[in-house]
DNA sequence: CTTGACCTTGACGTCAGTGTCAACGTTTAC
DNA sequence: GTAAACGTTGACACTGACGTCAAGGTCAAG
């Protein structure tokens, strides 16, 4: 299939595929006319990388996912590297739910200052 | 004072303070020659925006802070529209702590089915 | 008079993931 | 044959809070 029917199957804008693959992690053939050409397998990849984009991960992050799935795997988290990414991530998002929790106390705490009639839950 | 000693005395970069003055958030007098003359008035401005930055406001949510103390309160945070920006600061803070929260357990339910033995604390 | 520290404005680079447009070639349908 | 719909590459725009550089004006000390 060509880019407007894998844009158009898997919801992501031929744009985002082209910027996909600008940076290493989506391949096309081109056909005779320069066309870029796409599989089957190319509709799991990019179903995999917007999954993962949808829970945080950056383009970078999906990179292992995207190799594990391209060495035959049927999913891209069957890879030591994959647990890795998943692992850092985790850890990325509690330090940021740490962060957020820090700062939620700090407001709170100013707004109490400012306002002490104020109510904060939480 | 001059720029550069207000950027030493707040610990902010002479390009942050000509920033913020671009957004108007602050304004200074010019000297005969063109430099920017400041006061102590605008120390304090300048460390009331930076505490705010520094909790997670964006530039644009320190203005009425900004206009709370010009208007002649000591701290920032004693006018109404301020108050409304901490409790909309804090509703958002609070969404984003529990969009984080969401995409943990996603996160940790692939690692969990990609990696059954990987544990997974919280 | 010169050096050097300070000031000025303007403009480009950063990070991520696209949107959008230009200017052009290809394919499909009538 | 031609127009519409599709494809191509390249490049600029956007968000936010600056860093950094360029090219120059100002001022105090020696």
């Amino acid at each position: 299939m060509r880019i407007g029917e894998l844009a158009e199957r898997t919801g992501v804008s031929t744009r985002s595929l082209r910027y996909y693959e600008q940076h290493g992690l989506l391949r096309a053939r081109r056909g005779s006319n320069g066309y870029r050409q796409y599989t089957e397998d190319d509709v799991k990849l990019v179903t995999e990388i917007r999954a993962l984009l949808a829970v945080g991960f950056t383009l970078e992050d999906t990179r292992p996912f995207v190799d594990c799935m391209r060495s035959g795997h049927s999913t891209g988290g069957s890879c030591a590297e994959s647990v890795e990414v998943y692992q850092r991530k985790l850890a990325e998002i509690d330090e940021e739910i740490r962060l957020l929790l820090t700062r939620r106390a700090e407001v709170a705490a100013q707004l109490a200052q400012s306002c002490p009639g104020c109510f904060v839950r939480g």
